[in-house]
DNA sequence: CAATAAATGCACTTCTATTGCATGGCTACT
DNA sequence: AGTAGCCATGCAATAGAAGTGCATTTATTG
C-alpha cells in the first residue's frame, strides 16, 4: 500500500494501475495537462481510458478542469481540502502565450465580483494570458 | 447609403450584402452568438462565408470573441470606442446555465488582478456562470 | 471594357470530445 | 474455491466545431 493507493481510496476511487500512474504523473508538475499530454506521457495508454479516468477524478474531487481558452480542456490537481467551492477554492489560471503552458495560481483567488440584480453566480472562470515567469526571463 | 453601410465603411470593411445582414443581426440582441446561431438565422448562408465575415469583423474591431467555456466560440459586438484594450475595454461575460445564453456585461470591467513577480498580463477572460436575470424570475 | 483584387461557396481536412459495445479482471457472496 | 455481477479497459465509430484549398463569382480600378 503506497501513498497514492491510500489517497485514491480515501477519495473513493479504486486504485487501478493506470489510475495510479495518471495521478502520479499529475503530481510531478504544477502545470495543467491536456488529455493528449497525458496520453503522450505513456507509451501504452488508451485515450478513452484516460478520458474516463480524468472524468472520474473530477467527479471525486481529485482534479479540476481548466479552460484556458486554447480550445482544449486541461486538468490540474485540486489542492488538499479543495471542494471547488466558488468562494473558497476558485483561483486564477495563467496561460503563457510563449511556452503555451497553463498553471494554477492557487494563491490568487478570484476577487469578489458584483453582478447586476437578478443574476446568481454558481461558477466562475478567470484566465490571464501573457508571459509567464519563466519566459519573461526572470 | 444606410447607416450600416456607413458604419462598416468607417471600419474599413467593404459593406457586402451578407456583411450588412450579419452586422444587423448582431445589433438586434445583446447576447453573444455562435457561428451556428448566425448560420441558422439565415436560410441561405454559407458557414465559411460567415466564418470569414466574423474573422474580418474581429480584425477590424467590430466584434470580439467570447469564450464562455461551452466549447464553442461566440461573438458579440464591441461597444462604440472599444479597442479591446486590456485595461479599458475587457469586461465580464455571464453565461446562464438555464437558457444557455451568454451576455456581455460591458458595465462590469474585470477588476485589477495582481500577479506574482515575473508574470506579464496581455489578455484576460472572466466568465461567470449561473442564472441570468431573466431565468431567476426577476 | 479589360485587368485585377476581393468575396463567396463548396468540399475536404483536422482535431478533440464523446459514446457503444465487447472483453477482461476484480469483488463479494455462497 | 466457484460463480455471478460490477467495474474498468480497449477498440471502433460518431459528433461537432474549426480551419484550409481551390474554383467561381462579384466588385473595383484604370
Ligand atoms: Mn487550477
Ligand atoms: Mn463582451
Ligand atoms: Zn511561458
Ligand atoms: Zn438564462
Amino acid at each position: 500500500m503506497n501513498t497514492i493507493e491510500v489517497f485514491l481510496e480515501s477519495k473513493k476511487v479504486r486504485p487501478t494501475a493506470m489510475r495510479m500512474l495518471v495521478y502520479k504523473y499529475m503530481t510531478q508538475s504544477n502545470v495543467a495537462k491536456t488529455l493528449g499530454d497525458i496520453e503522450n506521457a505513456f507509451t501504452k495508454a488508451d485515450r478513452t481510458t484516460l478520458y474516463r479516468t480524468l472524468k472520474t477524478f473530477e467527479e471525486k474531487g481529485i482534479v479540476h478542469q481548466v479552460d484556458d481558452g486554447t480550445g482544449t480542456i486541461k486538468y490540474a490537481l485540486c489542492e488538499a481540502g479543495c471542494n471547488c467551492d466558488i468562494d473558497r477554492d476558485l483561483h486564477l489560471h495563467f496561460h503563457c502565450s510563449n511556452c503555451r503552458e497553463t498553471i494554477c495560481l492557487t494563491e490568487h483567488k478570484i476577487p469578489q465580483i458584483n453582478l447586476p440584480d437578478g443574476y446568481v453566480a454558481e461558477d466562475m472562470n478567470l484566465v490571464v494570458k501573457g508571459i509567464c515567469e519563466h519566459c519573461s526571463g526572470q
